[in-house]
DNA sequence: GCAATTGGTTGCGAATCGCAACCAACGGGA
DNA sequence: TCCCGTTGGTTGCGATTCGCAACCAATTGC
């Protein structure tokens, strides 16, 4: 509790406001972090915690080019080149010819990597939902909402 | 929009309202990514992102021992010593011996660093302002509400 | 058909992390 | 008081990762 401001807004403002959103985001950021590494784990144990995330947005947004991937995460397109070539060695991760270019390959998560990554976010929503027990469902799709219109607001 | 559900649970029940949750979340995490890179050049030319976030907690959080960081970001405490080692040379932070144990040292951000901070929030909290323009003062206010509870009840 | 651009791979140097060994200081017994 | 186990922190080392740049192949534009 007590997030502390650094600033000397007066409570309740929207300056305040913004400064606990930040103080808040940096939590969930630091619990993230600490998750990640785990649940990278759980899908496969010689998967890096860095590629989760990559591995994870492949799974749910669908079949896409390396270049798109690098642009998203905002890294070099040698280190994400590296990366599934990792992930292709694992059996996670296949690469067919673009039909509509030959130069580009789409990356697309294997069957085996589907049922692990969805297996791991089963249990991942289970102890979710344990933690957010005393969270009526209405609570919960309210958050949910306003989260989706704060990622909508900064998205451009 | 379409936060295409990748599993067949049935829109508005809790489940599916989960998988939105960590969908979201994705979002912000890769949103985050990007931007931490260029808020720690704000800071300082030569800070690392990395280390940017762990500049950050000192800053709000207070000071603290390095063995306290180490365990909050879930990092070998070497990665912590030599970073902290770097962000002294840079003159970001400083270290005095514990008073209370000869062996440990109070990390704490400097003068410079906690003005160079303040402005990069400053200059960010513009930003976050100008983007949730046609949010209300309450609905950030409720927002940031939720996301402090659902912070406390995930954090253990 | 040739030049400029784009998608992707690879080589290389720099930086980072985890593990482990190590040192210094604290603390609880015998 | 003297040990000995524990804790806070630094350092050496091997492995991994990233960014930059050079490079190849395929596409697009003129």
């Amino acid at each position: 509790m007590s997030a502390k401001a650094a600033s000397p807004e007066r409570v309740g403002t929207r300056a305040h406001s913004l400064g606990r959103l930040e103080h808040e985001f940096g939590v969930v950021l630091r619990r993230v972090k600490r998750v990640l590494a785990e649940r990278a784990r759980a899908v496969h144990p010689d998967l890096p915690a860095s590629s989760y995330l990559m591995l994870s947005y492949l799974d749910e947004s669908g079949p896409c080019r390396s270049s798109a991937i690098a642009e998203l995460f905002a890294m070099d397109k040698g280190a994400i080149s590296r990366q599934v070539q990792h992930l292709a060695d694992l059996g996670l991760v296949e690469r067919t010819p673009d039909p509509a270019d030959g130069r580009a390959a789409l990356l697309a998560v294997t069957d085996e990597a589907r049922r692990r990554m969805a297996q791991v976010q089963r249990d991942r929503r289970r102890w979710l939902d344990e933690r957010l027990g005393d969270w009526s469902d209405e609570d919960l799709l309210a958050f949910v909402d306003t989260l989706s219109r704060y990622n909508a607001s900064l998205d451009y």
